[in-house]
DNA sequence: GTCCCTATACTCGGATAGCAAGTGTCCGAGTATAGGCGG
DNA sequence: CCGCCTATACTCGGACACTTGCTATCCGAGTATAGGGAC
C-alpha cells in the first residue's frame, strides 16, 4: 500500500494557500518552485483539488489558485480523497463465492466478513483524517517552523504576489 | 492508494487454516483450489506469511501450510504487513526543506507536521487492524455462512485432506 | 514379522516475463489585464 | 480627461510518453513418505 507522491504536494500546497489568505492567488508554477516539485506535474494534482471543490482557480493573466474555504472547514480528508480517490484501498473480490464449495448467492451474508474487518479499519483511518482540518495542521506548523523560515518565507510572497 | 490483492487471499486462506486446526496442513495448490485463484501466485503471498512467521510450512509429500500460531494470537496487522510491508502508506518527502524559502536543517522541527498528521491516521489504522484477531473474523464467519455452505466446505476438506 | 534403505512423488522457494497504474511532460483553449485609440 | 476596444501575456485544463511496482508464471532444490528387500 502506497499513497501518491501527489497527497504531500498537495497538503503542502493547501498549507501555503491557507497562509497566503483568501484575497491572494498563487499560480501553479510558483508553488512548484515554492516546494522544489515539477510544474506541470503538481499542476495535475492542483485540477484534482479545483474539481474536488478545495481550491478554486482563478484564470487569466493575474490568476492563480486559493482555497476555496476557509482552512478551519477543510478537512486533511478532503484533500487525499481529491487527490487519491475515494475508492476503498481494500476490494473485495468475493473469493468467498468462487471455488468448489460455492453455493448459491443468497446464501451468503450481503458483505463478506474479512472485507467488514478491513473496512473497519480503513473507516478509522478516514475518521482521523475527517478530524483533522488544515486550520490544525497550520497552526501547529506555525508553532514550530523558526523565526527565520517566516521570514524568509514571508519575503519569498512579498516578492511573488501581487 | 491501493491494497494489493494479495492481502484478501492472504485473509482467506488464513481463515481456511484456522478452520483446518493445528493438526493438518493444507498445500498452497488446494487453497488456490478452494479459493479459484491462480496457484502459483498465491503460492508467493503464502511464502510471505511464512517468511512473517504467521504460518509454517511443512515440506515433503504430505506437507503444505499451518498456522503458527493459534487463530487469537494473529491479528489481521500481521496478515496485512506480511503481504505489504510494514512501511508507511504516507511517505515524507521532506519538500519542506526543498525550495527557494528553505533555511539550514537545524531549523526544522524533527518531524513535518503534514507528515505526523498523516501517520497519526495510519496509527489509527494499524490500530484497529492490530485490535482484530483472525479468531474473530472467523468467529463471525461461522456464525454468519449458511449451514449448506458449512457442509460443502466441510465435505471438501474431507476429501484433500489427509 | 521387523527394520532399514532407496526411489519417488510431492512440497516449498526464489528467479523470471507481462501489464497496469502512477509519474512526468507537453501543448492548446480561455481569460483578465494593460495599453492604445477615439470621443 | 474618460471610456471602449483590441492585442497580449498569462493562466488553467486535458491529451500524450515513460518508469516503477504489482500481477502472473515457471522451474529447480529439498524432504517426508511409501514400498520393497534383507535379516
Amino acid at each position: 500500500m502506497r499513497l501518491s507522491e501527489g497527497v504531500e504536494w498537495a497538503l503542502h500546497s493547501c498549507a501555503v494557500l491557507a497562509l497566503l489568505g483568501p484575497d491572494h492567488t498563487l499560480p501553479a508554477t510558483r508553488l512548484a518552485e515554492f516546494h522544489g516539485v515539477p510544474a506541470a506535474y503538481l499542476a495535475k494534482h492542483l485540477q484534482q483539488l479545483s474539481r474536488a471543490g478545495v481550491v478554486e482557480s482563478m484564470a487569466g493573466r493575474r490568476g492563480g489558485y486559493r482555497l476555496a474555504r476557509p482552512p478551519a472547514e477543510i478537512r486533511l480528508l478532503d484533500v487525499v480523497e481529491a487527490v487519491e480517490g475515494s475508492e476503498r484501498a481494500f476490494r473485495c473480490a468475493e473469493i468467498r463465492r468462487r471455488g468448489p464449495s460455492a453455493v448459491s448467492d443468497d446464501q451468503y451474508s450481503p458483505v463478506c466478513g474479512i472485507a467488514r474487518a478491513m473496512w473497519r479499519a480503513e473507516a478509522a483511518w478516514r475518521a482521523e483524517l475527517a478530524r483533522q482540518t488544515l486550520a490544525d495542521v497550520v497552526g501547529v506548523m506555525g508553532r514550530e517552523v523558526s523565526p527565520e523560515a517566516v521570514a524568509k518565507a514571508a519575503a519569498w510572497f512579498q516578492e511573488v504576489v501581487r
